[in-house]
DNA sequence: CCTGTTCTGGATCGGCAACTCCAGAACAGG
DNA sequence: CCTGTTCTGGAGTTGCCGATCCAGAACAGG
């Protein structure tokens, strides 16, 4: 793992890794429950409890702080669903991950939203190489997603007019987008309908089972 | 229509109502095109050219501001598809209105997102009075959509199971999370799998056609 | 016209946000 | 231990942002 900045790495020590993880951790979780810009450098360094010189001693302003925050929320969403998304080869599979995500989502009350995709709409019109670390990390969670739905084609699940790529897509977007309509409605029934659309439009490439 | 605030209506000259419009307007554009936050009220002020003390004038601050964009971009979004929105009680009438969003989002490059859910990411977690007027927007626009859903079942060219509520939230879920996906890539393709699955996926409740 | 209201220009204020700076403490490696 | 680097505390600077104020122009309605 790199230490943050690329390329020229300044060589951090023990704690000042733990220093900085801790300041890109409260900077995420503010991130995700205010919005980048009404989270201000100073609510995370009194929230990490470091002092205003340690923030730019690790990060060369706000927006390299933001840049860690997306990279950060990007491992943190791909490692929680890291079980259920290895196992999505099989619509059973899908269906225990769409119980994980609606679960995580109903203990909230639908509030939060994705924590890339917030950042996604936040940024992506006013920060470029952010958009593109989002994209990033977008796209390894639609191949992951993809992964199983290929693995499931191979295996002869689904028919080869299927494409993984697409309906890994189509996943995703109805994820995201229930997640939005959730958010704003707090019900998570939208993000249940969106769901189970999207695996309704998986089966409907299922191959019937001989036997 | 109203003047904006509800109840008391500071009563609007023909002029004093145009200057608003312009300021509303103005301000609608700039928080579509970099976001609220991010968007001055001298942003909006120099733009739409008017002094400071017009826009508290018509605006109690940047908060009413932002309640009458919201109302704006409703009005806005459901205006400019009135015409398809009306006729989507066929699966042609959907293609149509599908075409039509899919263009004017490849007119811009993929860029920009949606005029409401752009909004409604950026204000759901900090703003509670906004948040209820964005889900009341989107909720007419997927109350259009249930509409012709549910035109289309009374005439018998959907099944009894199709739930035009639940098809309708399916669809707007997946326009704004096509948008998303899109607005990140900076491709139209992810919008445009998105809402063909959800017309699939609507047609997976038609009744054979006899003759 | 006259009169009260609406509309407009522009100066101004207080506060906060991002960022800088420097001196000293803690530390790693020899 | 010694030495150079990393880490930390906290005061300070600059600029912008939202909001206010007041005086005067434009206007509506009689």
């Amino acid at each position: 793992m790199d230490t943050g900045t690329a390329g020229g790495l300044p060589r951090l020590t023990r704690k000042g890794r733990a220093t900085r993880e801790r300041i890109v951790a409260v900077a995420a979780g503010l991130m995700f429950e205010r919005g980048v810009a009404v989270t201000s450098i100073d609510d995370v360094r009194s929230a990490a409890e470091v002092s205003s010189s340690q923030l730019y001693h690790y990060f060369d302003g706000k927006r390299e702080l933001v840049r860690a925050v997306i990279a950060h929320q990007t491992e943190a969403v791909l490692a929680a669903q890291q079980p259920q998304l290895s196992r999505l080869d099989s619509i059973e599979g899908l269906q225990t991950w769409r119980d994980l995500v609606l679960g995580v989502q109903a203990g909230r009350n639908g509030a939060g939203g994705c924590p890339i995709g917030s950042l996604a709409a936040e940024l992506a019109e006013i920060d470029p190489e952010a958009r593109l670390d989002l994209a990033d990390g977008l796209g390894r969670w639609a191949g992951a997603i993809r992964d199983g739905l290929a693995a499931m084609r191979a295996r002869g699940d689904l028919d080869e007019s299927a494409d993984p790529d697409r309906l890994a897509m189509v996943t995703l977007a109805a994820l995201q987008g229930g997640l939005l309509l959730a958010q704003v409605h707090r019900d998570t029934a939208p993000l249940q309908a969106a769901l189970d659309a999207a695996i309704a439009h998986i089966r409907s490439f299922e191959v019937a089972v001989a036997g």
